[in-house]
DNA sequence: CGGTAACCTGGGAT
DNA sequence: AATCCCAGGTTAC
């Protein structure tokens, strides 16, 4: 991550002096199977154990996986574009790329891995299913969809392999912590900063990557430094809710990840316990980490979705917490189970960033700015409302 | 209990 | 140039 003005070197921004990997420096068959990255140089990883140091199949269609469309989408901000169609992450200790393998049509193309380095091979492909989801075909899911949905129909087959990810639950909660009232790039900038706290991993295409930190790593930044770090408010919500986590019983990460097992209202409450945690966030986190498929987290977007194409009546209308819950139920009534993967699409669709993909007809129009005229009908709007809520 | 203003920051529009 | 507005909201009044 490229930073605009020089900063004050982080806590612990110095690469941990690891052992040296005890395998043999790598073939030339190796090294021409590398990925494409601008710095070779930077290269420096390698599995620890197990042989497989090259490009493997990941036996999956590029209909259940696309990766411009599930990587820089706004559910992770921790994976970098490495190449033309290739983005590298980390995914507990392990650093892997992913990359579009082209075909003549939808069977013939798909995508593939490469494990720069890993503690255990089979460990990094079994953490690699499990992260990118794939128990669940994308297929099966969005058929119900578009069978209930008109504008999920029209969107859906440009859009094809926008997946929901199964990320794990502290990381998911502090990205989505720097995520309020915030922009893409902020809230990227902000991630790295922290996750720069955790192990270094490796570089690939210049970018470094470093293991999500532990609750007891983040303990270590302050308020002040954070805030010297550009995170202005949500600095303190930070530091409080690594605090709030550490008190929990079995230790925050353990509590995270037993939300698993509740009901989605119980996890939302649970999750806005925690400062800096409101309803919008809680969703994120429950959608993006802990198998809650129908948790609609409403923000500004979905709003501008629901009014447009699902709830035409709150056109105008403000967004308020309790219209929010309306929309999520609105969205749960209409896609089921799966409502969230539904949304997540929905949301893509409407992304500024994703436009060039649709159709110009497809293309939703922002609302130009209300007319004088325009704030009667605001009034009108919220009185029917009032009538629905009823 | 529901509605509003304040909150850090940076980029783009007015 | 100065100001406003908005960006995947939450909190406190």
């Amino acid at each position: 991550m490229k930073r605009q003005r020089p900063k004050p070197p982080l806590l612990s921004s110095k690469r941990p002096s690891r052992p040296q990997p005890s395998t043999p420096p790598s073939s030339i068959h190796h090294l021409r199977s590398l990925p494409s990255s601008k710095t070779k140089r930077n290269l420096t990883c390698q599995s620890a154990q197990s042989p497989p140091l090259s490009w493997e199949p990941l036996n999956i269609q590029r209909s259940e996986l696309s990766l411009p469309l599930t990587f820089p989408t706004g559910q992770t901000f921790r994976w970098k574009q490495t190449g033309p169609s290739q983005f590298t992450g980390p995914i507990k200790s392990h650093l892997i790329s992913l990359k579009h393998i082209d075909g003549h049509d939808d069977s013939s193309s798909g995508v593939a891995f490469f494990v720069h380095r890993t503690p255990d091979h089979l460990q990094a492909v079994s953490a690699l299913h499990d992260y990118l989801n794939l128990s669940l075909s994308l297929a099966d899911i969005w058929r119900k969809f578009s069978e209930s949905d008109a504008r999920f129909a029209q969107l859906a087959p440009h859009l094809a392999g926008a997946r929901v990810l199964r990320q794990d639950p502290v990381e998911c909660l502090f990205q989505f912590l720097c995520s309020s009232n915030n922009n893409i790039k902020r809230i990227t900038n902000m991630v790295g900063v922290i996750s720069s706290l955790g192990d270094y991993l490796g570089s690939v295409g210049g970018f470094d990557f470093h293991e999500f930190p532990s609750l007891e790593q983040l303990s270590l930044v302050s308020e002040e430094q954070l805030r010297r770090d550009g995170f202005g408010y949500r600095a303190k919500y930070i530091v409080g809710t690594v605090k709030a986590l550490q008190l929990k019983p079995g230790g925050g990460a353990e509590w995270l990840a037993s939300l698993r097992d509740l009901e989605l209202r119980e996890v939302i409450d649970a999750l806005c316990t925690l400062p800096g945690v409101g309803p919008k966030v809680a969703a994120c986190i429950a959608l993006f980490s802990l198998d809650q498929h129908h948790a609609i987290p409403v923000d500004t977007h979905v709003w501008q979705i629901a009014s447009r194409y699902l709830m035409p009546e709150l056109a105008g209308a403000r967004l308020t917490p309790k219209l929010c819950s309306h929309v999520a139920e609105a969205f749960v009534s209409k896609f089921g189970k799966y409502a969230g993967w539904a949304q997540n699409v929905l949301f893509i669709g409407d992304l500024p960033s994703q436009k060039a993909l649709l159709p110009s007809d497809l293309c939703s129009v922002k609302e130009t700015k209300l007319a004088s005229s325009e704030y009667e009908k605001q009034e009108v709007a919220v009185e029917l409302v009032r009538k629905l809520m009823d």
